[in-house]
DNA sequence: TGTACATCAGTGAACGCGCGTTCACTGATGTAC
DNA sequence: TGTACATCAGTGAACGCGCGTTCACTGATGTAC
């Protein structure tokens, strides 16, 4: 098996087969998805990137949007490890894990704009009901379902890390973890989508990076929990 | 002047002139983006919701992207106005104003998910340099310059609030008021754009509204502030 | 080791379609005198 | 009040283009015996 994704054109071996589509397509809607964002391109051009004929993508998906919720599938899967990383078991302490793990967020959103992208503005369409009418039952199901669960594994890290944070907190002032998570999941998400995006109109009026943003954000939320009391005059850093 | 904007289809003054085509093409642009988000239409698809030949919406928009930036301009600014009637002078108190405002804010992206799209998923060609080619300078560059005023007008309602609410606190232990403007905005958008989207895989896991979980937060943030210590342990609800 | 065969992955030609854009035009409106 | 004219807003026909999708096909790969 002639392993090697990505890249692939102009490559050594020319033969009839490509031999490794599949990845060939998905990178090149990872670089059409970056530059233009997710529904700036098209499946022809798809093909064209890799150098294929405008037929042979649909051996590999349905249609453009499949392409998409595999790029989401993946990224929220590497997402998932990058902050398990950043967590690191909540070592030296939660609190300053929990900041590593605001730190990897918005990383990863500067690292891989087009995951994110894909993850976080699908565009699936979002009213499509149920309907059963399908031949092959479960297929597009099935991808949105395992769309769901890495999802879900990524948000599980943020979860588990609430959890640790909350633990520490005297046993009868503890707030739900869930909702720790959900706050910490939202502001990280807010500031990565209104300040990450270059030009993104708001980022001039940033008295700071936004990693250092997040970071007071978080130590604020944290302290208002009781957790971060030794350093409390940090917040206004 | 036959003012009469809106569902102009069909109506009784049928004329050679449509006498309100640009807000008609506006109307149209808003169903197919609440339906299909934005960039889920073509101008040509304009034309014929308006009821009006293809090369008739080229008389007031050089193209599709200058429908969007209208329909947010118009946003930004209908978003200003129910903001600041929401804090309505930071009465009856800072801390309620403002918790009415993250209300407005959700209630916004509810009422207007179409204006809220073209607001914040712009899609706006991110790299295009400041090229002074086109013959009409400062013509679409007029429209970008609007449409940022307007949003920081938008922004500057929260951004008063927190003027307002950090003024409260002990002189010595004031954080930066633009900080916890830029933290209640990131909060407040981080859940509109996880939470709100009808099944955005993200909402089956939420214990509560997404009303009362940025209520709680904000009462979080701010507690830490010193200014919620009247109404402590309400945070966890 | 060699041969036959099934399967698989990509070809390339073809189709109908809707889009963006242009053009000379035309009918309605408003204004000057 | 009436007439001439400029301006404005929409027409409809036309164009070339790229897209999505299908189809019978073909060459490479892998497996059975």
């Amino acid at each position: 098996m002639g392993w090697r994704h990505g890249h692939g054109r102009g490559w050594g071996r020319e033969s009839y087969h490509h031999g490794n589509l599949r990845e060939a397509l998905v990178d090149a809607a990872l670089e059409l998805i970056a530059a233009r964002g997710p529904g700036g391109f098209s499946f022809a051009e798809l093909a064209r990137a890799a150098g294929v004929s405008p037929a042979a993508p649909y051996r590999h998906f349905r249609d453009r949007h499949a392409v998409v919720a595999e790029i989401a599938r993946r990224g929220f899967a590497l997402f998932a490890a990058e902050l398990a990383a950043a967590w690191h078991g909540g070592q030296p302490d939660p609190l300053t894990a929990l900041l590593n793990c605001g730190r990897a967020y918005l990383a990863f959103a500067r690292k891989h704009p087009a995951l994110y992208a894909a993850m976080f503005t699908a565009e699936l369409p979002p009213g499509e009901p149920p309907s059963s009418e399908d031949a092959e039952p479960g297929e597009g199901a099935a991808s949105d379902e395992s769309l769901k669960e890495a999802g879900d594994r990524a948000f599980a890290v943020l979860r588990g890390a609430a959890d640790r944070l909350v633990a520490e907190l005297d046993r009868d002032k503890r707030p739900p973890a869930l909702m720790v998570a959900l706050h910490i999941w939202a502001l990280s998400h807010g500031i990565a989508a209104l300040f990450l995006r270059s030009g993104c109109a708001a980022s001039p009026l940033l008295p700071s990076t936004p990693e250092d943003l997040l970071e007071a954000g978080v130590r604020i939320y944290v302290q208002s929990l009781g957790y971060g009391a030794r350093a409390p005059s940090d917040s206004a850093r």
